[in-house]
DNA sequence: GTTTGTGAATGAGTTCACAGCA
DNA sequence: TGCTGTGAACTCATTCACAAAC
Protein backbone atom coordinates (compact mmCIF):
# COMPACT_ATOMS: atom_id res chain seq x y z
CA UNK A 1 0.00 0.00 0.00
CA UNK A 2 3.48 2.11 -0.77
CA UNK A 3 3.01 6.02 -2.02
CA UNK A 4 4.67 6.45 -4.80
CA UNK A 5 8.68 5.81 -4.30
CA UNK A 6 9.87 4.62 -8.20
CA UNK A 7 6.86 3.37 -10.43
CA UNK A 8 8.10 1.87 -13.62
CA UNK A 9 7.50 4.25 -16.67
CA UNK A 10 5.59 1.23 -18.37
CA UNK A 11 2.94 1.32 -15.10
CA UNK A 12 2.68 4.81 -15.56
CA UNK A 13 1.53 4.75 -18.84
CA UNK A 14 -0.78 1.65 -18.42
CA UNK A 15 -2.79 3.61 -15.71
CA UNK A 16 -3.44 6.37 -18.02
CA UNK A 17 -5.11 3.67 -20.09
CA UNK A 18 -7.43 2.94 -17.20
CA UNK A 19 -8.28 6.01 -16.76
CA UNK A 20 -9.31 6.17 -20.31
CA UNK A 21 -11.19 3.09 -19.68
CA UNK A 22 -13.15 4.34 -16.83
CA UNK A 23 -13.55 7.52 -18.05
CA UNK A 24 -15.07 5.72 -21.53
CA UNK A 25 -17.68 3.94 -18.71
CA UNK A 26 -18.53 6.72 -17.15
CA UNK A 27 -20.16 8.12 -19.94
CA UNK A 28 -22.53 5.63 -21.22
CA UNK A 29 -24.44 3.16 -18.60
CA UNK A 30 -21.86 2.99 -16.10
CA UNK A 31 -22.02 -0.01 -13.55
CA UNK A 32 -21.45 1.05 -9.67
CA UNK A 33 -17.91 -1.21 -9.61
CA UNK A 34 -15.81 -3.04 -11.81
CA UNK A 35 -13.07 -5.86 -10.91
CA UNK A 36 -9.74 -5.95 -12.19
CA UNK A 37 -10.24 -8.17 -14.73
CA UNK A 38 -12.97 -6.10 -16.48
CA UNK A 39 -10.62 -2.96 -16.54
CA UNK A 40 -7.61 -5.15 -17.55
CA UNK A 41 -9.87 -7.07 -20.94
CA UNK A 42 -10.98 -3.46 -21.84
CA UNK A 43 -7.34 -2.08 -21.64
CA UNK A 44 -5.16 -5.45 -22.76
CA UNK A 45 -3.70 -6.23 -19.51
CA UNK A 46 -3.92 -9.08 -17.04
CA UNK A 47 -5.60 -8.54 -14.01
CA UNK A 48 -2.69 -8.98 -11.75
CA UNK A 49 -1.07 -6.15 -13.29
CA UNK A 50 -3.56 -3.96 -12.92
CA UNK A 51 -3.56 -4.90 -9.45
CA UNK A 52 -0.18 -4.20 -8.61
CA UNK A 53 -0.16 -1.23 -11.01
CA UNK A 54 -2.94 0.44 -8.63
CA UNK A 55 -1.14 -0.80 -5.33
CA UNK A 56 1.44 1.48 -5.92
CA UNK A 57 -0.50 4.51 -5.45
CA UNK A 58 -2.50 2.89 -2.31
CA UNK A 59 -5.88 0.48 -1.61
CA UNK A 60 -8.38 1.52 -4.25
CA UNK A 61 -10.72 -1.81 -3.98
CA UNK A 62 -12.71 -3.57 -2.00
CA UNK A 63 -12.42 -7.37 -1.59
CA UNK A 64 -15.05 -9.17 -3.44
CA UNK A 65 -16.52 -6.18 -5.19
CA UNK A 66 -14.32 -4.33 -7.16
CA UNK A 67 -13.19 -1.39 -7.51
CA UNK A 68 -16.02 1.97 -7.04
CA UNK A 69 -16.04 3.55 -10.69
CA UNK A 70 -15.78 7.20 -10.06
CA UNK A 71 -13.88 6.84 -6.71
CA UNK A 72 -10.93 4.63 -8.97
CA UNK A 73 -11.42 7.42 -12.16
CA UNK A 74 -10.82 10.51 -9.15
CA UNK A 75 -8.02 8.48 -7.97
CA UNK A 76 -6.57 8.06 -11.07
CA UNK A 77 -6.87 11.07 -12.33
CA UNK A 78 -5.31 13.40 -9.65
CA UNK A 79 -2.54 10.27 -9.68
CA UNK A 80 -2.16 11.44 -12.90
CA UNK A 81 -2.72 15.18 -12.41
CA UNK A 82 -5.22 15.30 -15.11
CA UNK A 83 -7.69 16.29 -12.48
CA UNK A 84 -7.08 20.02 -13.56
CA UNK A 85 -6.11 21.21 -16.76
CA UNK A 86 -2.68 21.26 -18.14
CA UNK A 87 -1.48 24.23 -20.56
CA UNK A 88 0.55 22.99 -23.37
CA UNK A 89 2.84 25.15 -25.55
CA UNK A 90 3.50 23.89 -28.84
CA UNK A 91 6.74 25.05 -31.05
CA UNK A 92 6.86 24.55 -34.93
CA UNK A 93 4.04 25.01 -37.15
CA UNK A 94 4.87 22.94 -39.66
CA UNK A 95 3.06 19.96 -40.76
CA UNK A 96 3.51 17.97 -38.19
CA UNK A 97 3.00 21.37 -35.67
CA UNK A 98 -0.45 21.73 -37.53
CA UNK A 99 -1.45 18.54 -37.36
CA UNK A 100 -0.50 18.70 -33.67
CA UNK A 101 -2.26 21.87 -32.79
CA UNK A 102 -6.00 20.62 -33.78
CA UNK A 103 -5.51 16.95 -32.71
CA UNK A 104 -8.75 16.63 -30.84
CA UNK A 105 -6.79 14.21 -28.64
CA UNK A 106 -5.35 16.25 -26.48
CA UNK A 107 -7.93 18.92 -25.62
CA UNK A 108 -10.82 15.98 -24.48
CA UNK A 109 -8.46 15.15 -22.43
CA UNK A 110 -7.31 17.39 -19.95
CA UNK A 111 -5.17 19.28 -22.07
CA UNK A 112 -5.05 22.77 -23.66
CA UNK A 113 -2.89 24.16 -25.66
CA UNK A 114 -1.74 27.50 -25.06
CA UNK A 115 -0.03 28.78 -28.05
CA UNK A 116 1.66 27.75 -31.22
CA UNK A 117 4.96 29.37 -32.32
CA UNK A 118 7.88 29.59 -34.96
CA UNK A 119 10.54 30.78 -35.98
CA UNK A 120 9.31 31.61 -40.04
CA UNK A 121 8.62 34.53 -40.63
CA UNK A 122 6.19 33.91 -43.00
CA UNK A 123 3.93 31.44 -40.82
CA UNK A 124 3.86 34.03 -37.79
CA UNK A 125 1.07 35.88 -37.95
CA UNK A 126 -1.14 32.88 -39.65
CA UNK A 127 -4.08 31.32 -37.95
CA UNK A 128 -3.57 27.63 -37.71
CA UNK A 129 -6.74 25.29 -35.78
CA UNK A 130 -7.57 28.48 -34.18
CA UNK A 131 -3.89 29.45 -32.93
CA UNK A 132 -2.09 32.99 -34.07
CA UNK A 133 1.54 31.80 -34.93
CA UNK A 134 3.65 33.85 -32.57
CA UNK A 135 7.25 34.20 -32.95
CA UNK A 136 9.03 32.00 -30.97
CA UNK A 137 10.90 34.94 -29.80
CA UNK A 138 7.73 35.46 -27.65
CA UNK A 139 8.22 32.17 -26.04
CA UNK A 140 9.83 33.10 -22.47
CA UNK A 141 7.10 35.56 -21.93
CA UNK A 142 3.79 33.77 -23.28
CA UNK A 143 5.33 30.36 -21.15
CA UNK A 144 5.18 32.51 -17.95
CA UNK A 145 1.74 34.25 -19.12
CA UNK A 146 0.04 31.26 -19.77
CA UNK A 147 1.47 29.04 -16.82
CA UNK A 148 2.40 26.18 -18.83
CA UNK A 149 4.48 23.57 -18.02
CA UNK A 150 4.41 21.39 -21.04
CA UNK A 151 6.14 22.23 -23.95
CA UNK A 152 5.36 19.93 -27.09
CA UNK A 153 8.20 20.09 -30.10
CA UNK A 154 7.78 19.74 -33.61
CA UNK A 155 10.46 21.18 -35.72
CA UNK A 156 13.23 19.72 -37.83
CA UNK A 157 15.90 18.28 -35.75
CA UNK A 158 18.86 20.65 -36.34
CA UNK A 159 16.81 23.14 -34.54
CA UNK A 160 15.52 20.47 -31.58
CA UNK A 161 18.44 21.37 -29.05
CA UNK A 162 18.00 25.03 -29.78
CA UNK A 163 14.19 24.51 -28.60
CA UNK A 164 14.51 22.30 -25.91
CA UNK A 165 17.17 24.75 -23.87
CA UNK A 166 14.46 28.08 -25.11
CA UNK A 167 11.94 26.00 -23.76
CA UNK A 168 13.82 24.85 -20.43
CA UNK A 169 14.97 28.40 -19.17
CA UNK A 170 11.17 30.07 -20.05
CA UNK A 171 10.43 27.34 -17.23
CA UNK A 172 8.63 24.53 -18.75
CA UNK A 173 8.94 21.26 -16.79
CA UNK A 174 8.10 18.86 -19.42
CA UNK A 175 8.63 18.26 -22.93
CA UNK A 176 7.51 16.00 -25.60
CA UNK A 177 9.89 16.15 -28.83
CA UNK A 178 8.79 14.77 -31.77
CA UNK A 179 12.71 15.52 -33.56
CA UNK A 180 14.75 12.55 -33.84
CA UNK A 181 18.39 12.48 -32.86
CA UNK A 182 19.67 12.42 -29.52
CA UNK A 183 18.45 15.71 -27.88
CA UNK A 184 20.30 16.98 -24.01
CA UNK A 185 17.84 17.98 -21.27
CA UNK A 186 18.18 19.42 -17.74
CA UNK A 187 18.03 17.79 -14.39
CA UNK A 188 14.59 18.98 -13.60
CA UNK A 189 12.98 18.62 -17.15
CA UNK A 190 11.21 15.64 -18.03
CA UNK A 191 12.17 14.95 -21.80
CA UNK A 192 9.72 12.33 -23.54
CA UNK A 193 10.89 11.94 -27.41
CA UNK A 194 8.53 10.18 -29.73
CA UNK A 195 10.15 9.29 -32.86
CA UNK A 196 7.53 8.48 -35.89
CA UNK A 197 10.60 7.37 -38.52
CA UNK A 198 11.89 5.24 -35.71
CA UNK A 199 8.39 3.53 -35.07
CA UNK A 200 8.02 2.54 -38.84
CA UNK A 201 11.65 1.23 -38.79
CA UNK A 202 10.62 -0.81 -36.29
CA UNK A 203 8.04 -2.29 -37.53
CA UNK A 204 10.04 -3.47 -40.63
CA UNK A 205 12.60 -5.23 -38.31
CA UNK A 206 9.55 -7.45 -37.41
CA UNK A 207 8.54 -8.09 -41.60
CA UNK A 208 8.52 -12.03 -42.19
CA UNK A 209 12.04 -12.35 -43.14
CA UNK B 1 27.46 -14.64 -31.83
CA UNK B 2 24.30 -16.17 -32.19
CA UNK B 3 22.04 -14.94 -35.19
CA UNK B 4 18.34 -13.63 -33.93
CA UNK B 5 16.03 -15.91 -31.86
CA UNK B 6 14.45 -13.10 -29.62
CA UNK B 7 15.84 -9.85 -29.32
CA UNK B 8 14.56 -7.20 -27.12
CA UNK B 9 12.74 -4.97 -29.01
CA UNK B 10 14.43 -2.13 -26.99
CA UNK B 11 17.26 -3.47 -28.90
CA UNK B 12 15.61 -3.63 -31.71
CA UNK B 13 14.88 0.46 -31.36
CA UNK B 14 18.34 1.01 -30.27
CA UNK B 15 19.40 -0.75 -33.43
CA UNK B 16 17.65 2.02 -35.55
CA UNK B 17 19.80 4.92 -34.06
CA UNK B 18 22.66 3.10 -34.22
CA UNK B 19 22.17 2.79 -37.97
CA UNK B 20 20.98 6.80 -38.20
CA UNK B 21 24.07 7.74 -36.36
CA UNK B 22 26.06 5.67 -38.81
CA UNK B 23 24.45 7.37 -41.82
CA UNK B 24 24.63 10.64 -40.80
CA UNK B 25 28.29 10.27 -40.50
CA UNK B 26 28.84 8.75 -43.43
CA UNK B 27 27.54 11.92 -45.32
CA UNK B 28 30.19 13.76 -43.76
CA UNK B 29 34.02 13.11 -43.48
CA UNK B 30 33.53 9.94 -41.90
CA UNK B 31 36.04 8.10 -39.79
CA UNK B 32 37.15 4.12 -41.87
CA UNK B 33 36.08 2.42 -38.13
CA UNK B 34 34.29 3.93 -35.39
CA UNK B 35 34.07 2.60 -31.87
CA UNK B 36 31.11 1.42 -29.87
CA UNK B 37 32.05 3.84 -27.33
CA UNK B 38 31.75 6.91 -30.19
CA UNK B 39 28.55 5.04 -31.64
CA UNK B 40 27.33 5.06 -27.74
CA UNK B 41 27.53 8.46 -27.37
CA UNK B 42 26.32 9.91 -30.21
CA UNK B 43 23.19 7.37 -29.62
CA UNK B 44 22.65 8.48 -26.15
CA UNK B 45 23.70 4.57 -25.04
CA UNK B 46 26.24 2.72 -23.30
CA UNK B 47 29.24 1.26 -25.16
CA UNK B 48 28.46 -2.27 -23.64
CA UNK B 49 24.86 -2.11 -24.79
CA UNK B 50 25.91 -1.37 -27.80
CA UNK B 51 28.20 -4.11 -28.09
CA UNK B 52 25.30 -6.31 -26.68
CA UNK B 53 22.96 -5.39 -29.50
CA UNK B 54 25.17 -5.53 -31.83
CA UNK B 55 26.43 -9.24 -30.59
CA UNK B 56 23.20 -10.28 -31.32
CA UNK B 57 23.48 -10.79 -34.76
CA UNK B 58 26.66 -11.74 -35.28
CA UNK B 59 30.59 -10.08 -34.84
CA UNK B 60 30.67 -6.90 -37.15
CA UNK B 61 34.29 -5.59 -35.35
CA UNK B 62 37.34 -5.81 -34.84
CA UNK B 63 39.16 -5.45 -31.42
CA UNK B 64 41.39 -3.12 -30.61
CA UNK B 65 40.08 -1.22 -33.70
CA UNK B 66 36.42 -0.85 -33.83
CA UNK B 67 33.79 -1.43 -37.00
CA UNK B 68 33.89 -0.71 -40.16
CA UNK B 69 31.62 2.19 -40.70
CA UNK B 70 30.45 1.54 -43.88
CA UNK B 71 30.50 -2.45 -42.73
CA UNK B 72 28.45 -2.18 -40.06
CA UNK B 73 26.02 0.71 -41.73
CA UNK B 74 25.46 -2.40 -44.56
CA UNK B 75 24.72 -4.97 -42.23
CA UNK B 76 22.33 -2.66 -39.74
CA UNK B 77 20.52 -1.49 -42.74
CA UNK B 78 19.60 -5.22 -43.61
CA UNK B 79 19.27 -6.39 -40.32
CA UNK B 80 16.01 -3.60 -40.13
CA UNK B 81 15.30 -4.53 -43.57
CA UNK B 82 15.60 -0.97 -44.50
CA UNK B 83 18.53 -2.12 -47.40
CA UNK B 84 15.74 -1.95 -49.61
CA UNK B 85 12.80 0.30 -49.98
CA UNK B 86 9.57 -0.68 -47.92
CA UNK B 87 6.25 0.38 -49.24
CA UNK B 88 3.62 1.65 -47.11
CA UNK B 89 -0.02 2.99 -47.04
CA UNK B 90 -1.76 5.37 -44.69
CA UNK B 91 -5.21 5.10 -44.24
CA UNK B 92 -6.81 8.28 -43.25
CA UNK B 93 -6.90 11.41 -44.63
CA UNK B 94 -7.37 14.00 -41.81
CA UNK B 95 -5.08 16.56 -40.04
CA UNK B 96 -2.41 13.54 -38.49
CA UNK B 97 -3.17 11.62 -41.98
CA UNK B 98 -2.14 14.23 -43.89
CA UNK B 99 0.89 15.40 -41.64
CA UNK B 100 2.11 12.08 -42.13
CA UNK B 101 1.76 12.02 -45.76
CA UNK B 102 4.13 15.31 -45.80
CA UNK B 103 6.28 13.74 -43.03
CA UNK B 104 9.89 13.62 -44.99
CA UNK B 105 11.34 11.73 -42.12
CA UNK B 106 9.56 8.81 -43.63
CA UNK B 107 10.72 9.33 -47.25
CA UNK B 108 14.25 10.14 -46.20
CA UNK B 109 14.58 6.83 -44.69
CA UNK B 110 13.91 3.59 -46.47
CA UNK B 111 9.59 4.33 -46.59
CA UNK B 112 7.85 5.20 -49.30
CA UNK B 113 3.79 5.93 -49.12
CA UNK B 114 2.39 4.10 -51.61
CA UNK B 115 -1.24 5.75 -51.74
CA UNK B 116 -3.72 7.64 -49.13
CA UNK B 117 -6.73 6.11 -48.25
CA UNK B 118 -9.69 7.88 -46.56
CA UNK B 119 -13.99 7.10 -46.39
CA UNK B 120 -15.00 10.64 -46.63
CA UNK B 121 -16.52 10.99 -50.41
CA UNK B 122 -15.24 15.04 -49.41
CA UNK B 123 -11.70 13.81 -49.38
CA UNK B 124 -11.33 11.66 -52.03
CA UNK B 125 -9.63 12.76 -54.71
CA UNK B 126 -8.44 15.60 -53.23
CA UNK B 127 -4.60 15.96 -53.70
CA UNK B 128 -2.81 16.06 -49.72
CA UNK B 129 1.42 15.81 -49.78
CA UNK B 130 1.51 14.97 -53.57
CA UNK B 131 -1.07 12.09 -53.20
CA UNK B 132 -4.51 11.96 -54.50
CA UNK B 133 -6.46 10.42 -51.82
CA UNK B 134 -8.29 7.06 -52.55
CA UNK B 135 -11.68 5.25 -51.40
CA UNK B 136 -11.01 2.77 -48.95
CA UNK B 137 -12.33 0.37 -50.34
CA UNK B 138 -9.74 0.12 -53.15
CA UNK B 139 -7.63 -0.73 -50.39
CA UNK B 140 -7.43 -4.75 -51.34
CA UNK B 141 -6.47 -4.00 -54.20
CA UNK B 142 -3.95 -1.23 -54.41
CA UNK B 143 -1.66 -2.83 -51.25
CA UNK B 144 -1.79 -5.71 -53.77
CA UNK B 145 -0.69 -3.51 -56.35
CA UNK B 146 2.02 -1.78 -55.07
CA UNK B 147 3.58 -4.52 -52.69
CA UNK B 148 3.41 -2.73 -49.51
CA UNK B 149 3.70 -5.00 -46.52
CA UNK B 150 3.01 -2.18 -44.00
CA UNK B 151 -0.09 0.30 -43.21
CA UNK B 152 -0.40 3.40 -41.11
CA UNK B 153 -3.50 4.04 -39.23
CA UNK B 154 -4.34 7.44 -38.57
CA UNK B 155 -8.42 7.11 -38.13
CA UNK B 156 -10.60 8.29 -35.76
CA UNK B 157 -10.66 5.81 -32.70
CA UNK B 158 -14.30 4.17 -33.84
CA UNK B 159 -13.14 3.47 -37.31
CA UNK B 160 -9.40 1.76 -36.11
CA UNK B 161 -10.58 -1.70 -35.54
CA UNK B 162 -12.27 -1.88 -38.85
CA UNK B 163 -9.40 -0.61 -40.72
CA UNK B 164 -6.97 -3.28 -39.14
CA UNK B 165 -9.44 -5.80 -40.24
CA UNK B 166 -9.18 -4.21 -44.01
CA UNK B 167 -5.50 -3.84 -43.68
CA UNK B 168 -4.76 -7.19 -42.70
CA UNK B 169 -7.41 -8.73 -44.79
CA UNK B 170 -5.30 -7.04 -47.68
CA UNK B 171 -2.25 -8.81 -46.98
CA UNK B 172 -0.20 -6.08 -44.66
CA UNK B 173 1.98 -7.96 -42.42
CA UNK B 174 2.88 -4.69 -40.06
CA UNK B 175 0.48 -2.02 -39.06
CA UNK B 176 1.25 1.25 -37.36
CA UNK B 177 -1.86 2.63 -35.40
CA UNK B 178 -2.26 6.44 -34.19
CA UNK B 179 -5.48 5.66 -32.86
CA UNK B 180 -6.23 5.51 -29.46
CA UNK B 181 -7.99 2.54 -27.62
CA UNK B 182 -7.20 -0.98 -27.11
CA UNK B 183 -7.13 -2.61 -30.83
CA UNK B 184 -6.78 -6.44 -31.92
CA UNK B 185 -4.80 -7.81 -34.46
CA UNK B 186 -4.18 -11.45 -35.89
CA UNK B 187 -1.50 -13.82 -35.32
CA UNK B 188 0.81 -12.85 -38.74
CA UNK B 189 0.45 -8.76 -38.05
CA UNK B 190 2.77 -6.84 -35.88
CA UNK B 191 1.01 -3.61 -34.42
CA UNK B 192 2.60 -0.93 -32.90
CA UNK B 193 0.46 1.45 -31.18
CA UNK B 194 1.35 5.17 -30.74
CA UNK B 195 -0.78 7.13 -28.66
CA UNK B 196 0.46 11.00 -28.62
CA UNK B 197 -1.96 12.09 -26.05
CA UNK B 198 -1.01 9.03 -24.07
CA UNK B 199 1.89 10.47 -24.26
CA UNK B 200 1.21 13.77 -22.82
CA UNK B 201 -0.73 12.19 -20.24
CA UNK B 202 2.73 10.27 -19.16
CA UNK B 203 4.52 13.88 -18.53
CA UNK B 204 2.22 15.23 -16.90
CA UNK B 205 2.37 12.56 -14.30
CA UNK B 206 5.80 13.32 -13.97
CA UNK B 207 5.44 16.97 -13.36
CA UNK B 208 6.61 18.13 -10.06
CA UNK B 209 4.29 18.20 -6.96
C1' DG C 1 47.39 0.16 -24.88
C1' DT C 2 42.84 -0.20 -27.14
C1' DT C 3 38.57 -2.33 -28.19
C1' DT C 4 35.56 -6.26 -29.08
C1' DG C 5 32.51 -10.24 -27.61
C1' DT C 6 30.33 -12.61 -23.99
C1' DG C 7 29.44 -15.30 -19.68
C1' DA C 8 28.15 -13.94 -15.03
C1' DA C 9 26.05 -10.81 -11.83
C1' DT C 10 22.82 -7.52 -10.99
C1' DG C 11 18.58 -5.18 -11.42
C1' DA C 12 13.83 -4.31 -13.00
C1' DG C 13 9.29 -5.73 -14.02
C1' DT C 14 5.76 -9.22 -14.58
C1' DT C 15 3.42 -13.31 -13.26
C1' DC C 16 2.17 -16.50 -9.77
C1' DA C 17 -0.08 -17.98 -5.78
C1' DC C 18 -2.31 -17.35 -1.83
C1' DA C 19 -3.84 -15.02 2.54
C1' DG C 20 -7.49 -12.00 3.85
C1' DC C 21 -11.80 -9.88 3.46
C1' DA C 22 -16.76 -9.28 1.92
C1' DT D 1 -17.76 -17.98 -3.68
C1' DG D 2 -15.57 -13.72 -5.64
C1' DC D 3 -12.21 -10.41 -5.63
C1' DT D 4 -8.39 -7.58 -3.76
C1' DG D 5 -3.56 -6.80 -2.16
C1' DT D 6 1.05 -8.48 -2.00
C1' DG D 7 5.21 -11.25 -0.97
C1' DA D 8 7.75 -14.71 -3.62
C1' DA D 9 9.21 -16.74 -7.89
C1' DC D 10 10.32 -16.01 -12.27
C1' DT D 11 11.52 -13.85 -16.62
C1' DC D 12 13.67 -10.51 -19.10
C1' DA D 13 17.17 -6.80 -19.88
C1' DT D 14 21.11 -4.20 -18.63
C1' DT D 15 25.55 -3.71 -16.54
C1' DC D 16 29.85 -5.63 -15.14
C1' DA D 17 34.17 -7.71 -15.83
C1' DC D 18 37.47 -10.02 -18.25
C1' DA D 19 39.64 -13.04 -21.80
C1' DA D 20 40.90 -12.79 -26.54
C1' DA D 21 42.33 -10.03 -30.57
C1' DC D 22 44.59 -6.34 -32.73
Amino acid sequence: MSTNPNVPDAAVSRLATYLRVLSALSEGEAPEYISSAEIGRQAGVSPDQVRKDLSHFGEFGRSGVGYGLEHLRGHLARIMRLDREQVAVLVGAGHLGSALARYPGFGSRGFRIGALFDIDPKRVGQTVGGFEVEHVDHLHRRVAELGAAIGVIAVPQTACQWVVAALESAGVKAILNFAPGAVQAGENVNLRNVDLARELECLAYYLPR
